[in-house]
RNA sequence: GUGGUUGUAGCUCAGUAGGUUAGAGCACCAGAUUGUGAUUCUGGGGGUCGUGGGUUCGAGCCCCAUCUUCCACCCCA
């Protein structure tokens, strides 16, 4: 036999009763949020075809893609030379799936595949486990849940706006009073890259940017020069970074900034479309501030996002005040399909990390002591009689919808009581010898110590209370 | 993927320039209390010091490798 050690692989976690019951919370929130705005439950496999993963998430992406060895022998296919020809062409000999990286790819595959049965607009929601190859650290794991809610068929900007509800819906249902949702448009950063002379470079400047509250303004502007931005483009950028005002006031001066660029412009009227609806929705986003005064929904342009399949609104939340990075994130892409052989369906949607969420809950105390209850009461037994007494009240406190159980054996008093305790059952049902005379039962509020007799009609009444 | 960091009982950590049988608190188990948990008292179990090599008369402590943790970069939920 062997005395080996077991363990678990990096980055990923085992979930134990407690912890389960908290994340179910969270995910509870974040279905019904979704299903309240009419989406759709989808699930795929845990498996993709590699081909269907690899060239969505740039190069950097495709090295983060867990890939699945053949089975059977999986060099039957390979000769030496192969090998000689380095691990990229091997990969794709030794291996055809690998694990879904995001929800959003095997979405986009679906729809393709069964875009003649799907009613457009399409609307679905996905929660399940995704796996990168990332180096694990805080808040960052290799196994990890995503919480997708994406429409496609509809270039409405409609849908950007009721993202922008969900986000606000599923935090401030989850008791979270301090965040931020940022908003920024691919258009928005192409057109200021034009304005300032470096057309097309927007990629760049991108990363460089979203450094700025890490390395500061002279940090950027060190990597915008060293990335090969112009002195004088870096000079026309740095007005942007601290853009006064207010969202509209930010809209104004970009639009003097890069209206005439169309890319910019383009970028412009959508974000303003989006600021419509959400007005016209009444939205909570808009109306309410954080403790520090800045409004939930903020324009940002420096918000980047490096999935390079986004192409118009990006959005990305932050919770403030916490030790952690984006929860959730996501923006408009208008030829995902089009990778898979069907052009010209634009689709939108983002991502909750649940892990995240978790973590974030965790630190701020902020999980509700209702998501940890399970048993309601427990019927201590003293012996075969009460035993055989209690069973059919056990059945009946069931049938009544109470979650209950019996202590499956007569144990010493105390170690079912303490058993009670750290299961954090609130009641015990106490029933021996003489309460079976008198058929009044002991019924023990664990809290505070209390204890009735009370028939068992008139108990099953007071739990359902 | 690059550079760094961490690892001692179930948990949080001590462990003094390498020197006999590695400690504490909490948790756990048992008893005081044979019909009552969370408080009190008494006693008890539990660690080949992440793992594998090496240096040494001798390693928890030094060296190498490896796994894990966390951090920065990269990227991201």
């Amino acid at each position: 036999m062997s005395k080996e050690k077991p363990s678990i692989p990096k980055g990923t976690r085992d979930f134990g009763p407690a912890v389960v019951a908290k994340r179910n919370y969270i995910f509870g929130v974040i279905r019904s949020t979704f299903q309240k705005f009419g989406y759709l439950p989808l699930e795929t496999p845990a498996m993709e075809q590699l081909s269907v993963l690899t060239g969505k998430y740039g190069d950097e992406g495709d090295q983060l893609i867990f890939k699945i060895l053949n089975s059977g022998d999986f060099l039957s296919k390979t000769k030496p030379e192969d090998i000689d020809q380095g691990s990229k062409h091997l990969t794709r000999k030794i291996s055809e799936k690998a694990l879904r990286y995001d929800l959003t790819v095997p979405f986009a595959r679906y729809v393709v595949m069964n875009r003649n049965e799907i009613t457009f607009p399409f609307k679905r929601y996905q929660i399940q486990p995704v796996w990168r190859a990332d180096r694990p650290q805080k808040g960052r794991y290799r196994e990890f849940y995503q919480c997708d809610a994406d429409v496609v068929g509809t270039n409405s900007l409609l849908c950007e706006a009721e993202i922008v509800q969900m986000i606000d819906e599923v935090l401030t249902t989850l008791e979270l009073k301090d965040f931020t949702i940022k908003i920024n448009h691919r258009g928005v950063l192409a057109g200021i890259a034009e304005a300032i002379g470096e057309k097309g470079r927007e990629g760049d400047i991108c990363v460089a940017i979203d450094k700025l509250d890490k390395v500061g303004q002279e940090g950027v502007r060190k990597e915008l020069l060293e990335r090969g931005i112009s002195e004088e483009a870096v000079n026309k950028l740095e007005p942007l970074y601290d853009l006064t005002g207010d969202n509209e006031h930010k809209l104004e001066q970009l639009q003097a900034i890069l209206g005439e660029t169309a890319e910019g412009q383009r970028g412009l009227n959508d974000l303003r479309q989006v600021w419509q609806y959400l007005t016209q929705l009444g939205s909570y986003a808009l109306s309410t501030q954080n403790p520090s005064g800045e409004p939930r929904l903020m324009l940002d342009v420096t918000l980047a996002r490096g999935l390079s399949y986004y192409t118009g609104c990006i959005f990305e939340v932050k919770v403030n005040n916490v030790s952690m990075g984006s929860i959730s994130g996501g923006g408009r892409y208008d030829n995902l399909t089009g990778m898979f052989g069907l052009p010209g369906v634009s689709g939108v949607g983002f991502s909750f990390g649940v892990d995240r969420i978790y973590d974030v809950l965790e630190e701020l105390e902020l999980f509700p002591s209702s998501s940890q209850l399970s048993t309601k009461v427990l019927i201590v037994q003293f012996d075969k009689e009460s035993e055989v007494y209690s069973l059919p009240l056990l059945q009946k406190l069931r049938d009544a919808g109470i979650a209950s159980e019996l202590y499956p054996e007569a144990a010493k008093l105390k170690k079912q009581m303490s058993y009670a305790d750290q299961k954090n059952i609130p009641f015990v049902l106490l029933i021996g010898s003489e309460e079976i005379k008198s058929g009044k039962l002991k019924l023990r509020d664990m809290q505070t110590g209390e204890q009735d007799e009370l028939y068992i009609d008139d108990i099953i009444a007071q739990l359902k209370a």
